[in-house]
DNA sequence: AAACCATCCAACCGCTCGAAC
DNA sequence: AGTTCGAGCGGTTGGATGGTT
């Protein structure tokens, strides 16, 4: 049996929005939200709109702090790096830049910056990174940047004008408080085959330079996808066109998710969060995370001064040790020096 | 001026997921 | 455990606009 219809298709409105239903969407909105429920919305608000409609008008267009118009160099490369790092990923590359929607981010990205980034080049072998079939929204499967020590190899690999591109600033790709950077594994490591359902590591360094940083470990498990993120504390939430958040400390219990929340603070306001859902105990998982990274905090100083390259090792390792599916010990502790090294790592 | 083409981007569509029942 | 439903996501479409011939 086919699922039914949000709504009724015959009764609905098409095409672009008019003023007046964008005052009455807006008024609507502010005086009362969502409700939580963007299917009875358009009734409630009076509109002869499909629920999902107006849910994609509030957040693309309408939604207070829409940014619209030129992006900027910095935005740009943002885009960039992470379209190299994560694929396709608009809604967290949105969550990125802050008043950017991904919708606005795709059609950037199809219409101009993958343009600009071609250049004149012929892409003969070249292109995004594999994007993994897509399984989830939970469960991203980001791919291992085929990092070098020459500035910007990495989006050259990708698109030959890239270098170019990148290197049209003259100031490197530093991490700034806002960004948002994914080093993740490769499809090699996703292990399709493990049945407990653990499985890619991703590893996001967030919020890298702040005063008050904050570990952010969370493992992100659907059926068979494993983050983990690194964040700072300033709680700085991160929302896709959609709203949803990432990042800030975000935490996912219940349904295919599960664990607690673990952190601690050592002198760098550190803390560490974790969530498990592939199969053990989350009980027991929590305690062995939160041994490690309390075994970890005394060597947080030192890791503190890991290069680049060492992180890249790391991830690296982390990678190859996570083609089981099982998060270890290593890679959370590779995981950690990333993070605390990413407080001092400029991109390249 | 008209036809054609390229570009842009708002909106739609179909899919997957988790939650609720 | 199975079904239904709403939310969220990414891919695609198609109308509007501007430029070129």
């Amino acid at each position: 049996m086919g699922r039914a219809p949000c709504c009724d298709k015959n009764n609905v409105k098409k095409g672009p929005w008019s003023p007046e239903e964008d005052a009455k969407l807006k008024e609507f909105m502010d005086k009362h939200g969502t409700g939580g429920n963007w299917i009875a919305l358009p009734q409630k608000a009076g509109l002869r709109r499909c629920g999902k409609s107006c849910r994609l008008r509030w957040l693309n267009y309408l939604r207070p702090n829409i940014k619209h118009g030129e992006f900027t160099e910095h935005e740009d490369r943002v885009i960039c790096s992470m379209y190299a790092s994560i694929g396709s990923r608009w809604s967290i590359i949105a969550s990125q830049l802050p008043g950017r929607t991904d919708n606005d981010i795709k059609n950037y990205w199809n219409t101009k910056l993958k343009k600009k980034l071609m250049g004149s080049t012929t892409m003969a072998g070249a292109g995004p990174p594999p994007r993994a079939p897509r399984q989830n929204h939970h469960q991203h499967r980001p791919v291992l940047l085929p990092y070098s020590s020459s500035p910007h190899s990495n989006y050259s690999n990708f698109f030959p004008g890239a270098g170019a591109l990148l290197q049209q600033s003259a100031e490197p790709l530093t991490l700034q408080p806002q960004d948002h950077y994914m080093l993740g594994s490769s499809g090699s490591l996703n292990p399709m085959g493990n049945s407990n359902g653990a499985s890619a590591v991703q590893l996001q360094l967030l919020h890298a330079t702040t005063a008050h940083r904050q570990l952010q470990v969370k493992e992100e498990c659907g059926s068979g996808g494993a983050m983990i993120a690194f964040g700072c504390g300033d709680q700085q939430s991160c929302s896709s066109s959609d709203g949803t958040q990432y990042g800030g400390g975000q935490y996912v219990h219940g349904g295919r998710h599960h664990g607690k929340e673990m952190s601690f603070d050592n002198n760098n306001g550190y803390s560490a969060y974790g969530v498990y859902g592939n199969g053990a105990s989350a009980v027991e998982q929590e305690h062995k995370l939160s041994f490690q990274l309390q075994h970890q905090q005394e060597q947080q100083q030192a890791q503190l001064d890991y290069s680049y390259e060492e992180i890249k090792q790391l991830l690296m390792t982390a990678a190859a040790s996570g083609a089981d599916g099982l998060i270890h010990d290593s890679e959370l502790i590779g995981a950690h020096a990333a993070a605390a090294a990413a407080g001092k790592l400029t991109m390249m």
